[in-house]
DNA sequence: TTGGTTGCAAAATGTTTGCATGACC
DNA sequence: GGTCATGCAAACATTTTGCAACCAA
């Protein structure tokens, strides 16, 4: 009756965001599910361990997962983005809404946060540059958490 | 009489905030050079091709830009960020002051934007991360320049 | 069937490190 | 002179690519 999502309703939630003629192999549908289970983005390394831990024995080639990202993200509802503190690309599914992050620098941890002042940035940026069409934008507050004062 | 820097009084700059007992190299003054020239934060390739431009014959190592990146870093008068976009990272001064970057998609362009909106930012995370200590933020704005619409 | 997708291995890229030489203080 | 910084080359980590085998439509 809620949003909330179970897993048994897997099937929809691919059917409704699945990509126009995108074809519905295995290892896409892993890592959409894997996507969509996580708080957080990931990174490809955390998704092929994933999938190692749930499907065990099975094979994945770290070149399906970089690919399936890319599509994803071609096709618009995968986010990627690159933490400074980190070497490596993270990806999160973004259906619809979006989140931001504040990251511990010592743990590396990500606490999603709720505000986004992109209203203001855009009025600000209207009027800079007003012939800037904008298309996305990311945030990310640094710092540390609790645990790691 | 205003604060618009002259290529003369690097000289004064540098003494200002050059890192407490660091010593003062050619290679590492021609970088903090470099950076101070320019508008946009620049890759590690950028400042290297800068260098070979500036002197002409002299030889660079892209170690050497590498760890005085990171010792300026650490020193707290270089900030480090990455672009989704792009597969490298960059690095601009931050001599007390920071910018914001709107990112053209097609050209790569970058175009500093002077709004920030920290303070909405660090209400909301306060309230919602009460124990998370803010230490710094990074924001960029996607999207299409007027030549490349 | 057939064209898109996968796995594997190799390549490419950006960045870091070890070590001997060299330069600053 | 002693210590720290540099240049070079090799190592490293992540990501991309070529290609034959495979599988969803």
């Amino acid at each position: 009756m809620n949003c909330k999502i179970h897993h048994e309703h897997y099937d929809e939630i691919i059917d409704k965001f699945w990509p126009e003629g995108f074809k519905k192999t295995k290892q896409r549908i892993d890592i959409f599910k894997i996507l969509h289970a996580s708080e957080t983005p990931l990174s490809a390394a955390e998704i092929y361990n994933q999938l190692l831990a749930d499907t065990s024995k099975e094979q994945y080639a770290f070149s399906t997962i970089y690919r399936t990202l890319l599509a994803f993200e071609k096709a618009g509802i995968v986010t990627k983005s690159v933490l400074s503190t980190e070497d490596n690309a993270i990806y999160e599914l973004s259906l619809g809404t979006h989140k931001h992050y504040a990251i511990c620098l010592s743990c590396h941890k990500k606490f999603p946060i709720q505000a986004c002042p992109m209203h203001i940035i855009s009025e600000e940026v209207n009027q800079t540059l007003p012939d800037f069409r904008i298309t996305g934008h990311q945030l990310e507050v640094y710092g540390y958490c609790r645990d790691c004062q």
